[in-house]
DNA sequence: CCCGGAATGCAAACTTGTTATCATTCTGGC
DNA sequence: GCCAGAATGATAACAAGTTTGCATTCCGGG
C-alpha cells in the first residue's frame, strides 16, 4: 500500500538519474518519526522539501467537526513540501507517520543550490507536478460525475494494478470513507452492492477482487470520459 | 472574467521576466480561432504549449450523457498544454474558443530549445504547476466537505477579489452548475437562499455581492479548514 | 480460549440534490 | 415598442447519502 490518491503519480526518486538522486539524498538530513508522529502541521511556515526514505506517511487534514480527510498516502521515494518552495505557501496539510518512518529533510537553501546546479532536478519536478495535476483533475471530475460505487471500484482496481488476479487490498471501509469524503455507511452499502454483483469479495479489513478484467469492464461501461493512453 | 477554477493560479506570462516572456512569444505561432472553434480535443496527440494572447477559452469535457463539465476558463497570459510536454499524455481536455481568440502555439521542439536555454522558464512553470496543484487540492477538499451554498459563496467571492464593494459578476446559473457538476435547479435554490440572507442579489445573468466582508464572514463561519496566508 | 475492542452490517428518519415539466421574467434585435 | 429566445423560478416525485443507534462479527492479547 503506497499510494491512495496520487495513484498515477510516480515517486520523485525514480524520475531522477542516479547522480541527481544521490546528490538530493546527500543534501538532506534523515529524521526518524515514530508511529503517529506529526511530521508537519498545516500552517507551518518552515520551508523545505521532504523525501520519504522508508515507511509511509499520511497526508490529510482534520476538520473542525472531527472528521478527517485523507488526501494521499505516500511511500518510499515520494516527496512533499514543494508548495513551500515554489508557491510561497505554508504547509497545506498535516503529515503524520504511519508506523516508523524515516524522512530526508532538505532545507530551502540546500535545495536551491541543488536546483541551480542540476537541471535534471527541475525537469523531474515538473514531470511530477504535471502528472499530479492531471491525476487531480481526473479525480475531481470523477468526484463530480460518477456515482460512489463506480468511484470506489475504480480506486480499488487502481490499487491492485500490477498484481495477479484474485488479489486483495488491506483496507478499512472507514479509510475509504475518509478518502472519498463520504460516510462509512455509504461505503459499506456501495461495496456490498458490488459484492452482490460478484465484482468484489469483502473481508474484515480486506477487499478482494476476484476478476480484475470483469471489474474493469464494469467500470468502463459506467465511465463517461474516453480513457487516455500515455503517448510513447 | 478571466478565471473560474484556477482562481488562485496566476498566468504564466506575468511570472516570467521581460526577456523570457518575449522569447517565449517569439517562439510561438499566433493562430486565430473564432467563437466556438475547437482549439484542441481530448485525445489529440500533437504536443505543444499554448499561450492565450487575447480572448478567453473554455477548458472542459463533454460527458457521454450530454452533460458538460467546465474545468477552467483561461484568459490572456494563461497557458495550457503542459501535460503533452511533461507527462507524455495526449490532450486531456477539449479547449473551445469563447468569442474570438488568438493563441500562440509553441511546438515541442521549439519549447525544448527554449526550456534548455532559459532556466527562468522552468522555474516559472514549476511555480505555476505548484500553485495549480494547491488550488486543485483545496478545491477537491471543498467539493467533498462543503455544502453547495458555501462552495458557491466562496467562488463568487473569489471572482470579485480586488473589486470594490457592491460589485457584480456576469455569470449564468447554468455555467455555475456546469462548473460544480451540479444541476441548475440546485444552484438556483442555493443562490436564492443566499439572497434571502441578504448576502447576494440576483439579476438576469448577473450576481451581485452587496457586502463582501459580510459574505467573507459568513463563509468563514462555515469553513472547516484554517485559511492559509501566503508567506512573504 | 475467551473476551473486549475494533470493524462491519442493518434500519429508520432526514437532508440534499436530481430530473422533468411548466410558468414567468428578462433582454436584445428588428 | 414588441417579440422570440434565453434565463430564471417553482413544483413534484425520486435517488443518493447522512446520522443515529444498535446488532453482529472478527481478531489478537492475556
Amino acid at each position: 500500500m503506497t499510494d491512495f490518491f496520487d495513484l498515477d503519480t510516480p515517486a520523485l526518486l525514480p524520475l531522477l538519474p542516479e547522480t541527481s538522486r544521490h546528490a538530493l539524498l546527500a543534501a538532506g538530513t534523515p529524521v526518524h518519526y515514530r508511529d503517529g508522529a506529526l511530521v508537519h502541521a498545516r500552517g507551518d511556515r518552515k520551508p523545505g522539501l521532504s523525501v520519504v526514505r522508508s515507511g509511509t506517511v499520511r497526508i490529510g487534514n482534520p476538520g473542525s467537526d472531527g472528521s478527517y480527510t485523507t488526501t494521499s498516502i505516500l511511500g518510499p521515494g515520494h516527496c512533499f513540501g514543494e508548495f513551500t518552495l515554489f508557491a510561497n505557501l505554508p504547509r497545506t496539510h498535516d503529515v503524520v507517520a504511519i508506523g516508523d518512518v524515516v524522512i530526508d529533510q532538505i532545507s530551502r537553501p540546500r535545495f536551491m543550490t541543488l536546483y541551480e546546479s542540476d537541471p535534471k532536478l527541475g525537469w523531474a519536478l515538473l514531470c511530477l507536478a504535471t502528472r499530479r495535476i492531471h491525476a487531480l483533475i481526473e479525480f475531481a471530475e470523477d468526484l463530480r460525475r460518477l456515482p460512489l460505487p463506480v468511484q470506489l471500484a475504480k480506486h480499488l482496481l487502481a490499487m491492485l494494478r500490477g498484481q495477479a488476479d484474485g488479489g486483495a487490498v488491506a483496507l478499512l471501509q472507514e479509510d475509504l470513507a475518509s478518502m472519498f469524503g463520504v460516510s462509512r455507511v455509504s461505503v459499506g452499502k456501495a461495496l456490498r452492492g458490488l459484492e452482490r454483483d460478484g465484482l468484489l469479495n469483502l473481508g474484515y479489513g480486506r477487499i478482494g477482487i476476484p476478476d480484475r478484467a470483469r471489474l474493469a469492464t464494469w467500470i468502463a461501461e459506467r465511465t463517461v470520459l474516453m480513457p487516455l493512453e500515455p503517448v510513447d
